[in-house]
RNA sequence: GCGCUUGUAGCUCAGCUGGAUAGAGCUACGGACUUCUAAUCCGUAGGUCGGGGGUUCGAAUCCCUCCAAGCGCACCA
């Protein structure tokens, strides 16, 4: 990492000058922490600032009871001016202070792409802690809604984001295939499916759109025939066998669908797993032996407001059953037992009524506070044109993450549910989306990788008097060990213009990038940043000539290469193809 | 009625743990292919940051209020 490892640098230095600026008083340890805070070290708005600028003398000024320019300058000849990498220090009103890396000093990260190559990016900052990440968990009930790629390709992403965080990540779907949902959609297959035996059996008044159960019932009849029908004349049915084959088939066609657009779980955790073993039961006891729970007017209460939700919830109901709400008690229960350091749920916004809720939980049962994370994912709205068509899945209108998955394709879809935070309310044009066109700004991105490959190609072709055969196997293995070498016999490296130096820069940026993206719970800080990466080598590519007659520019080979293995480790990260050629 | 989220350029979105002239892309208009892929590049145009108050040296960012949109407020799952 460049930034943040410069940025932890920076403020332990600051400390150090502070403390031999101030006479420590021993109260002010918390408060300086506070301030310590809101110290940045970034890139400034406007590049032309410089490579990176900091707040701190103006944060601090107050503190150390000087004007912002006075303490700015210290911090210059305190701190900066003993630093190697930095090239020039500016101070401006009202306390900024920019500055400039050294040439060396990007070239020298530079030299880590190389050395990392497919780990590029990546680093340690998770090692030894266990993260579960549950995303989608839609019921089986009915095929997946847009809004449900949306989260698929968010948690996936995401996902791989913790891992090249050093996490231990498991990915985790909860089906729902227990109470009354599961039963209403039972009975809705049941129907169609003795229709087929020209039984009528009454489709369920408040039942699913058949156009999803048909589906299922086409399937249990042709796979399994007449097995579920236990008396011919009578028309009785194993109706235990059919809801759970219906269920299992919904549940397929949803893996699959998942799947076509890359999104995979390492676990399916099924509900009704949570009921064995009189599980319930010694939930129940657990929860009296631990005063969480009180009986009301027949029915059994969770004491949530305890735990900072607006209202008590109901576990067991007056008729005997337990609600959905017992099954996340139970739930989290298990997530908690399976030693997870921390539990993130990415919900829909039709589901934030749950945060307050879920945390209640998880302080009841004594997890941490921010061992619980829940992700709010904003919906998607479909729109044609002008045009906002109203998507009930209940109805069974709209289009289908499997329809728009089959016309808009894998790299496109994942790229366009990556582009944004959470918390933006989407419009989905569909009309756009299914264009192929250069306004979908993945194959900007893919272009770029494209590009690099075609330069590969042209290396080859001809007789290059100074790249030999083992230095293009090497990138033809994308393992271009000998620009390591290359680098570090350069003996005064300078950039010869912008635009070599600002893609090194970029190039350089990646492992903070996928830093920041995860401490963020961002995964749209990565398709910006390549986005930025590809406009960086695009340009780049158009103002140097990299390959001339029979030689080649080495460094701005290098450079383009180093540039491929940041795009193909990012795309890599999204589940997006890095073509070779397009 | 209460709560969560959102409101930034014609469109889609960044920026929101306060900082320097509010940024991209798409669209529109004008340029660049005898040279490694023009799915590219360069340039121009486009903004009362929903409205109004407040806090501050400084507000798109924090607070209050109003308006608008989406979504929730079950002994449904």
């Amino acid at each position: 990492m460049l930034v943040n490892l410069l940025k932890d640098r920076f403020l332990s230095d600051l400390k150090e000058l502070i403390k031999k600026n101030k006479k420590d008083d021993g109260k002010s340890g918390a408060s300086l922490d506070k301030i310590f805070k809101s110290i940045r070290l970034e890139e400034p708005k406007n590049k032309e600032f410089g490579d990176l600028t900091t707040n701190a003398a103006m944060v601090l000024s107050s503190y150390v009871k000087k004007k912002p320019m006075d303490f700015a300058e210290e911090v210059r000849s305190g701190i900066f001016s003993k630093w190697k990498m930095d090239e020039s220090v500016a101070i401006i009103n009202p306390g900024f202070i920019n500055f400039n890396l050294k040439d060396r000093a990007i070239i020298e990260n530079l030299n880590q792409v190389f050395i990392e190559d497919k780990n590029y990016g990546g680093n340690n900052s998770g090692a030894g802690r266990k993260i579960q990440i549950e995303y989608v968990s839609s019921n089986p009930t009915g095929s997946l809604h847009i809004g449900h790629g949306r989260w698929g390709v968010l948690g996936d992403v995401l996902s791989a984001i913790y891992v090249r965080n050093g996490y231990d990540v498991q990915r985790e779907y909860y089906v729902n295939d227990y109470g009354t949902q599961a039963k209403i959609f039972a009975a809705c297959a049941k129907s169609l499916y003795l229709k087929k035996f020209g039984v009528r059996f009454a489709y369920p008044q408040d039942g699913y759109p058949e156009t999803a159960v048909s589906i299922v019932a086409e399937k249990l009849y042709k796979d399994y025939g007449d097995k579920f029908i236990t008396s011919s004349s009578e028309a009785i049915t194993d109706d235990i066998a059919i809801e759970k084959n219906a269920i299992d088939i919904m549940l397929a066609f949803i893996r699959n669908t998942l799947s076509s657009i890359g999104v995979e779980f390492d676990n399916w955790f099924v509900e009704s797993s949570l009921y064995e073993n009189n599980n319930f039961e010694k939930v129940i006891k657990f929860l009296k032996d631990n005063s969480l729970v009180y009986e009301q007017e027949n029915a059994l209460w969770f004491k949530s407001t305890n735990y900072g939700d607006d209202k008590d919830r109901v576990i067991i109901r007056s008729d005997g059953n337990p609600t959905y709400f017992a099954s996340d008690i139970m739930y989290l229960i298990n997530k908690k037992e399976r030693g997870f350091d921390s539990l993130i749920y990415i919900l829909g916004a039709d589901h934030h009524g749950y945060i307050s809720r879920l945390k209640a939980i998880g302080k009841s049962i004594g997890m941490a506070d921010d061992a619980v994370s829940i992700i709010i994912g904003q919906l998607v709205r479909l729109v044609e044109g002008k045009e906002v068509l109203k998507m009930s899945r209940r109805k069974g209108r709209g289009m289908t993450l499997d329809d728009l998955a089959k016309d808009v394709g894998k790299d496109a879809i994942r790229y366009f549910f990556s582009m944004n935070s959470f918390d933006t309310h989407m419009d989905f044009d569909i009309s756009l989306a299914k264009k192929k066109s250069s306004q979908n700004p993945v194959f900007y991105v893919q272009y770029a990788h494209a590009r690099i490959g075609s330069i590969i190609r042209k290396l080859k072709e001809i007789k290059l008097d100074n790249i030999g055969e083992k230095e293009i196997n090497e990138i033809e293995n994308s393992s271009a060990v000998f620009c390591v070498e290359v680098l570090k016999n350069l003996k005064s490296f300078e950039f010869k213009n912008n635009s070599e130096r600002n893609l090194a820069w970029v190039v350089s940026l990646f492992p903070d990038i996928v830093y920041d993206a995860c401490k963020n719970n961002a995964p749209y800080f990565l398709t910006q940043y390549l986005y930025r990466l590809s406009g960086e080598f695009h340009y780049f590519y158009n103002h140097n000539i990299i390959i001339s007659r029979n030689k080649a520019n080495i460094k701005r080979l290098v450079l383009a290469l180093a540039a491929k293995t940041v795009l193909k480790n990012g795309l890599g990260i999204l589940g997006i193809s890095a073509p070779e050629k397009m």
